[in-house]
DNA sequence: CCGCTCATGTAACTGGTTACATGATTTA
DNA sequence: TAAATCATGTAACCAGTTACATGAGCGG
């Protein structure tokens, strides 16, 4: 029933508890990916609707006039987070995510020739730069022996130069 | 403004026209990402919305009692889909989608090895038969002669293996 | 003529977004 | 003391989903 997101945030307090909204908005908003922008509108209501689940528990930090509210994960919600990391995984379609690359690709039938060249030019400059950011995240996660952020961000580093090769394919039928 | 479902509708449109919404739904339903649903409530309010901008024209089958719609793309549609096409792409944290494995392997942390094992080991089997779906659509495009069609798959192929790819070191991490 | 597919649509909902608003705390 | 950041929140909106509903056309 749960959303991907509510999933991540519970995610998220447990790795960082305890821990006030605003920490997890910025990590939402930091992150490598922008699927989720870490919105006010979307993190507030989604963690009190976690607290009337009981799967977080806030309290008010001590000598702090402005009610900052401290979130921790409840033996309930750690309990709910290791149903949702086990398996069955989502369904191998939704592992195969919209690439946004890819379906401008399918209609290249639209433009010249000269035009897809300039696609390919901008996607693996953009591509490139954000391979060189995915990196020294990477780096950095190693350096504070987080394995499973690094992890994470081999997946990008991984995910990011699999687009790199594909758009040599790419290249290669738009010189004919 | 447009929405990333809005283009590719257009350019479904244009590659098939004249073609029902119906048609338009099928291929969206029947796509290797199951990223659109191509629900009748997101695809007939979407055309319509496309006829209203004068993107699409729609106009009834001969011969047809129930009324059936026939859509094409007019002269000015064919331009949106040119200038949705042309560089500038979206931005590069746009290009690494979410990845639902990479979201859960960041939360590692919250169940043991051997559960950790029971992920990977399932993944790769969604992946595996993933695969080998991909490289059937693919083949068949190749036969049709649809280049960008074959690109496309080829996108999702180089992606499902770098998934595999990143799951060995998912693997070696774990074994420790 | 029965069931499947073709074909079109609506209503209620959901899970986010942007934009706005307020005020406390910290830092230059 | 001004500006940046921390911190919390709401309201309006939007895109897309699920579920429901209707009916025509067609093959067995």
């Amino acid at each position: 029933m749960a959303s991907e997101l509510e999933q991540a945030v519970l995610g998220v307090v447990w790795l960082h508890q305890p821990c006030t909204a605003y920490q997890v908005r910025k990590i939402f908003a930091q992150s490598i990916s922008s699927h989720w922008s870490g919105s006010a509108g979307s993190i507030y209501p989604l963690l009190r609707r976690l607290e009337d689940q009981g799967v977080v528990k806030s309290a008010a930090r001590e000598g702090d006039s402005r009610g900052t509210l401290l979130y921790k994960v409840t033996r309930r919600g750690a309990g709910k987070l290791k149903a949702w990391l086990k398996p069955p995984l989502p369904s191998a379609e939704h592992l195969l995510t919209m690439d946004p690359l890819r379906v401008r690709v399918r209609f290249f039938d639209a433009i010249s020739p000269k035009q897809r060249m300039a696609v390919v030019v901008d996607a693996r400059a953009k591509l490139a730069s954000h391979l060189a950011l995915a990196r020294e995240l990477a780096k950095a996660a190693e350096r504070q022996g987080d394995t499973h952020l690094h992890l994470a961000h081999r997946s990008g580093i991984l995910s990011i130069r699999a687009q790199i090769a594909w758009l040599r394919e790419v290249e290669a039928t738009v010189d004919q």
